[in-house]
DNA sequence: GGGGAAACAGACTGGATGGTCTGTTATATC
DNA sequence: GATATAACAGACCATCCAGTCTGTTTCCCC
């Protein structure tokens, strides 16, 4: 077997150049020429790594949701090393991505699984992708905030399930608040208001 | 001068089409000729009515956009009869829209505005329109927050700005959340949330 | 150092798509 | 009932765009 030159390089700067203008246009009105001239590539290279424009939607979309579930990981573990209490960890949890929120949110104008989500034109795979991603997120959430509310009974009854997926539901919105309004500076804000919640909930 | 037959009926429907596929497979994937299929129309018929479909999807925004501040001035009317204290207003005004959730989320999919926001093609005119009607609904809902806050003091201090601004993104981002998961009664559970954070601020 | 396979390069194509253009029909005014 | 004009109808066109095809280069293995 011979192993010629490497193609991952290649295959990053598309896979970067791709993401900068879907998140910026969707995919759909992203063209394949356009990701060429950005990457920069030709068109040989690009239907060498992806059989088809799809294909590439798929590959951004299982990359993007890797580096979800690190994201994930990474902040729940030092959410973890800040506290014992689960209660206190989820705030310290909200408040990192708060932190992280104003770095993120001019360089990444959006999240890449709206622009899938509101095109559905792409087959129920991939958007199971989507799905699995945000039920990993909720199962995470979930334990905790049943550990949570276990220490500090709840001031009013409330369904944790949803709870978990309301930091999901605030990322996204805050996202398209920061984008209608042209500051990303909302997205920190609406974060803000989901810990003020969690606060208020288990009685920090 | 002469007035022949009445073209908007004609108008309406290529606007009921457009809106369908729109905000199932977004704007930029959305052809005229599949607008005209659904209508049904033919092309003298749809650019006779908008010069190109730049303008259909400029028509569709301020068509939304009109129906949008209809519904808040609505449910805000109903909110205040229901009760005179601003608290309960508010409270009662999330309430409305999670009953009328239900209803909605199975017939439209999502929210015509971020099928926009998330294709930045179109100008900065229409992309404004929306920006517009966000702060509508927050300069509505401040002032009601700012009411509440001064007859129940909040729990926690709080931007009652974001606050406002905390509908729209519950809003979106419950719509996001039931699209993704492919499950509606997702948008009612996060409102459900939002209802919550205001009854624990102003202890009701 | 020759052979082979992956990694490109880039001209080319067929179909889709936004938009045009030349009619034709309906209706209100005179 | 002649006419003017908005409201259509639908063939047609120019462009763009995803995908193909035929090379050429690079690099490892023997």
């Amino acid at each position: 077997m011979n192993v010629p030159r490497d193609g991952t390089p290649t295959r990053d700067r598309i896979l970067d150049a791709a993401q900068r203008i879907v998140l910026e246009r969707g995919f759909a009105a992203t063209s394949v020429d356009a990701v060429l001239a950005a990457a920069p590539a030709t068109k040989g290279a690009f239907f060498h790594h992806f059989p088809s424009k799809n294909d590439l939607g798929r590959a951004l979309l299982e990359r993007y949701a890797a580096a979800d579930e690190r994201l994930l990981d990474d902040f729940m573990a030092a959410a973890e090393a800040e506290s014992d209490d689960p209660a206190e960890q989820l705030v310290a949890f909200v408040r990192r991505f708060e932190q992280a929120a104003d770095e993120l949110a001019p360089t990444q104008p959006g999240c890449l699984f709206v622009s899938f989500i509101y095109e559905s034109q792409l087959a129920g795979n991939e958007n199971d992708l989507i799905a699995t991603s945000i039920r990993h997120w909720r199962t995470r959430l979930l334990e905790k905030l049943e550990a949570a509310a276990e220490l500090h009974p709840p001031a009013i009854a409330v369904d944790l399930r949803s709870l978990a997926d309301q930091v999901f539901t605030t990322f996204e919105g805050g996202f398209i608040l920061a984008r209608a309004m042209h500051d990303p500076s909302h997205l920190r804000a609406q974060l803000a208001h989901l810990r003020h919640y969690l606060e208020l909930l288990f009685g920090l």
